[in-house]
DNA sequence: CGGTGTCGATACCAACCGGTATCGAGTGAA
DNA sequence: TTCACTCGATACCGGTTGGTATCGACACCG
């Protein structure tokens, strides 16, 4: 009797099993506080597969963060791409942003200790920036373009306000991770209100 | 020949000899990555007298933190108790602010370290959820006497600013962390003029 | 001066770390 | 069916960790 004859799992299969549950264990205990043998444990393998599939510890990190941020890039994208009405929709885009803050707060967190972690490595350091300002880059274009269609003169440059939004949603992040009700809801809505209106 | 009759180090000063070893440790090698042995190694002792002088590792890293954070506090307040003349002086006061972000760019690399640790360990967090209260309430005096002084109509509530205020410093010095010319020197200043006009 | 208690150096511990070598089970092509 | 090869489990390594037990040297007080 041989059965439905299982398959040994594909190797991008264990690779993603891996990733999630490296994923998992860095948003429960941090970056810092966990070993190989967690994350091998939480994927139900063991060390040995994490060794098949990635180089070591630091590239496992790597990975799983570029790929972090690269999607959350592309999430605070279309957010921004869709700040359509300028005068109202700061609110909503406010809102949406303190939103993210909470229901991404892990992530935030884990941004964070990433970005002490490339504070003292170059190598992280290097790639940590060319992401950033990328995001940069983009969120400018969607701050510009939405202007631009509003026809409205920004009291600051647009690449400058987007370091303020950026700085603004790690900053309220970190506050109301400390004391939530320091920060209200519409805050960081009150707050780009008074960044676009000349 | 008995000599000056070198007296043995007091108590309290071998207590602060730990703590700025420790702190000197901790700002080149963040507070994870530094072991008992290489604070005790700083300081020209072992791990024995650490521990006679302080519960573990834990109590050790409190201590060092809440001190800091007290000094911190002082600072911060005594730079925004001067802000008398509103219009120029805001300017003025962001780029102390922004001086301060890189003069103790590695006090606020410990700070986010060591929020990180609050946010998954209760007692820390209730204590630095009560120094951070402090501070806010300290900040947001200084900014309702400074617009009383000059009879201005804040846009924002004063505690709603202290808390953005305090989230910029935060929040820019990551992103000059990650990018220097990313956060010009003016920025900081620039905002905050934008934030106090009605 | 002499006894008493404190302080910190030393030695030691079990646990755990990242990383490596090995080897058997399962796989796909010939 | 066979055979070369891949993948991941297992065992193991040297090194380091936070923490403990011990003990000698020194300061202080009567």
């Amino acid at each position: 009797m041989t059965g439905p004859q299982r398959r040994r799992p594909s190797r991008a299969e264990t690779r993603r099993r891996i990733i999630d549950a490296a994923t998992a264990v860095f948003a429960r205990q941090g970056i810092a506080a966990t070993s190989l043998n967690d994350i091998a444990a939480e994927a139900g393998l063991t060390k040995g597969a994490v060794y098949s599939n990635f180089a070591g510890r630091d590239d496992l990190v790597l990975t799983i963060m570029e790929e972090h941020i690269v999607v959350r890039m592309e999430r605070a994208t279309t957010v921004f791409a869709e700040l359509a009405d300028l005068d109202e929709a700061t609110a909503e885009a406010g809102a949406r942003l303190l939103e993210g803050i909470d229901s991404d707060a892990t992530w935030h967190r884990l941004l964070l200790e990433y970005w002490g972690l490339a504070m003292r490595n170059p190598t992280v350091h290097s790639g940590l920036a060319e992401r950033r300002a990328r995001l940069r880059k983009a969120v400018t274009a969607a701050i510009s373009k939405a202007a631009a269609l509003h026809g409205v003169d920004l009291p600051l440059a647009p690449e400058h306000l987007a370091v303020v939004v950026l700085a603004l949603s790690n900053g309220l992040a970190v506050e109301r991770g400390v004391d939530p009700a320091a920060v209200p809801p519409t805050l960081f809505g009150d707050v780009l209100k008074l960044l676009v209106t000349p």
